[in-house]
DNA sequence: GTTAAGCTTGACGTTAACGTAAGCGTGACC
DNA sequence: GGTCACGCTTACGTTAACGTCAAGCTTAAC
């Protein structure tokens, strides 16, 4: 049996899931896309470094807003056939696609912000001339819900 | 005949959604969601101008990344229904829950703009000391398809 | 020896925002 | 009197990224 802490280490599927907070259906469709490919010890999966590394691409890849297809697209290129320089271009190139249309949005989120707070100085003003006791109503946030994860047990890395 | 630059102009279908660059099956969604609710004459539909501006609306919502639903919302806040300011109390905390929600949409952005330049610069130190000659091939911007509406008639303001 | 936990493979369900097609009505035009 | 062009409704199709069963296999525990 393999030293815990080396690189040949191995995780389950839930010991992934836990520690990256996603589900099993969700790395079940990331290799069905073939994004993962982990090991087999019968039917059970086995992931190793090369995977979780994967795994951590994957995510990181979708929190800057790139579809599955486009991190697929990417993780090939850092795998195969030449020292991948040929088609770092290629990804390169969708980098800096996804940074014009988030500095995009990233615009029209601020011109959007400057109404709302344009809108919201007007009511305030309105409510304070006529009714500044349901100013305070106004303050309170709405509650976010947000987690929701099988169980909360810690795995040692 | 009212006169067509008076905002008593009103509109079909089709001159709004090739001023604005929709379908008309878009605009029928967005009636079906409640965004909309233009006049009928008979069974056609028919837009005045403030249906015109609750349009613009709804696509410079969706161009910030907020979904119909939020937006529905957002454009009930414009119609306060009653003068009344218990409603305008509630408006007011939409508001500034909306800002809230944009503001850390913004700051989502901002950190992914600012791990994507990270890659990119990476990478393009990679490739400048390796294929230094692929570099121009990343910096030419990927086709934007976009515009397929049937004429480019032009109607006047 | 029988639960229980954890894994597996289907396979259908879901949400958003429309696309697309079928079938029908209406007026304009040649 | 066909045939566009435009409009209507109803309704099924589509994509992304999973969620949610159902049914079944294994292994550890009691």
């Amino acid at each position: 049996m393999p030293d815990l802490r080396r690189p040949e280490r191995t995780y389950t599927i839930r010991q992934l899931c836990i520690e990256f907070k996603v589900t099993p259906r969700a790395l079940r469709f990331y290799e069905d896309k073939g994004l993962l490919s982990p090991a087999r010890e019968g039917l059970n999966r086995v992931y190793n470094y090369r995977d979780r590394a994967r795994l951590t691409l994957i995510l990181q890849g979708k929190r800057v807003g790139l579809s599955l297809s486009d991190i697929r697209e990417i993780l090939e290129l850092y795998s195969p056939d030449d020292g991948g320089a040929a088609q770092a271009a290629k990804s390169l190139r969708k980098f800096r696609d996804q940074i014009v249309a988030l500095e995009a949005k990233r615009e029209d989120i601020d011109h959007a912000l400057e109404s709302l707070r344009e809108g919201c100085a007007a009511m305030e003003a309105r409510l304070a001339n006529t009714r500044p006791d349901l100013l305070p109503q106004a303050t309170e946030a709405v509650e976010t819900p947000r987690q929701r994860l099988d169980a909360v047990h810690e795995f040692a890395k």
